[in-house]
DNA sequence: CGACGACTTGACGTGTTTCAAACGAGGTGG
DNA sequence: CCACCTCGTTTGAAACACGTCAAGTCGTCG
């Protein structure tokens, strides 16, 4: 549950920012420039774990950037179940909307910096800066480009092949490729996959025991067999 | 299988749009403004039923919209398994990515005409139009709004909840909100629904038995109890 | 040490898939 | 005009993967 709403007493030191600062070399990337940029007209907060960052529904007044710790987005079905969008991880930026709310609820999933900065400066700079314009446009893109991917995860897969293919994403983020740290338990895992808490428990033990990983801990994976995960990796 | 690939024989006329044209009076909407100037910089082109328009992986050089008929996006899993990204119906634009290639196949559902539009015409023009840039990604926002729509009915709901959202949102495209003509075939909803196609068809009849809906024909829907509908809706 | 939360494991039930066959509409040819 | 083929759809019966319910384990913190 929502520990606290600092949104409403955000510092509004934003307005020092520097136009300038987005003006820097195009990177091929697209969003480097922006993730750099923000960090100058924003302000950091902390969120203690499971704190509310922002609601389903909310004014999108403010886009984010984790800096330290993690954050998951989700939506709730009337009747309790929760679809989890995403996970985001330091660098990654989140909340980020073309229409005026939020399409889901943010919450820190352990104890989190993040780094909030108001929308409309952005959208006011991207009206004169075309490559920042550019850059929100790829951001939203890439979000969907992600979600796409979840979905075909969600689509018609087995759940071998659903958290292979979550380790795998997981670990393509870690720049220590076959260490996996989880901040999040096994019921947002589930959540984010479409299955069941003790499905996702009983494959992780499957892929162990046919030597595909090893789990020195509930929260450490090591991906000992690539080859075998991506071949499930359909 | 793909019938023809028009698209290397493009009639380049897109050169004589009128730039002008995108600088009418802002809808509240934000993508009328982009639909209806589109007509002027590309071409209609006819597409045979089960054509394909685009393949996953292609340069995404053009962006397209239905004139008429039908399409859909999908991608292929190497085994064969098929997720239908989404059905595209006249009016609607797709194709459109801030990256270089296009993420998704498209093919006509039924012989089509679909508009074709050279999407450097548009980025070029963007970079001068605010208007224009902020249309490019709203459209791509609302893309992600629908794709993590169909993501919330992957994750976890029963095959008459999917189903049920499914005739909503093809009834709420329709403007004749209660009697559906569905260009698809059972096998297309039910790769878009994550089920297979004998599960599509059970789970009709089973809304038909319960009053929910009643099916004069196998590609005709009148949804006979909205409520009941959107109850399963969740 | 005890208690709590997170995770794992087991046994059982069930909704969906799978495999298989029948049905129906549309089209062609005799 | 009817026989016949084809393709999409429907229906049936059996198998299976995952969900559900319940108990047990592990690690952490007070």
């Amino acid at each position: 549950m929502p520990v606290q709403t600092p949104i409403a007493s955000l510092p509004s030191k934003t307005a020092t920012a520097k136009p300038t600062a987005t003006a820097r070399a195009k990177q091929p990337n697209g969003q480097e420039g922006l993730a750099e940029s923000l960090g100058l007209m924003g302000a950091v907060m902390p969120y203690p774990r499971n704190a509310e960052i922002f609601g389903e529904g909310e004014p999108a007044d403010y886009l984010y950037k984790v800096v330290g710790g993690a954050v998951r987005t989700y939506k709730l079905l009337d009747d309790g179940r929760r679809q989890i969008g995403g996970f985001y991880l330091p660098g990654d930026i989140f909340g980020l909307e073309a229409g005026a709310d939020h399409r889901f609820t943010a919450e820190a999933i352990s104890d989190s910096m993040v780094l909030v900065v108001k929308r409309s400066t952005l959208v006011a700079l991207a009206a004169r800066q075309v490559d920042l314009a550019r850059d929100l446009w790829t951001l939203t893109a890439r979000e969907l480009a992600h979600v796409q991917n979840l979905m075909l995860t969600l689509g018609r897969k087995t759940a071998q092949e659903r958290v292979a293919s979550f380790l795998l994403e997981m670990a393509s983020r870690n720049s220590n490729c076959d260490a996996v740290e989880l901040p999040m338990s096994r019921q947002d895992i589930a959540d984010y996959l479409g299955l069941t808490i003790e499905t996702v428990s009983r494959t992780l033990t499957q892929l162990e025991n046919s030597a595909a990983i090893s789990l020195p801990s509930s929260r450490r994976v090591i991906l000992r067999n690539m080859a075998a995960l991506r071949k499930l990796n359909a």
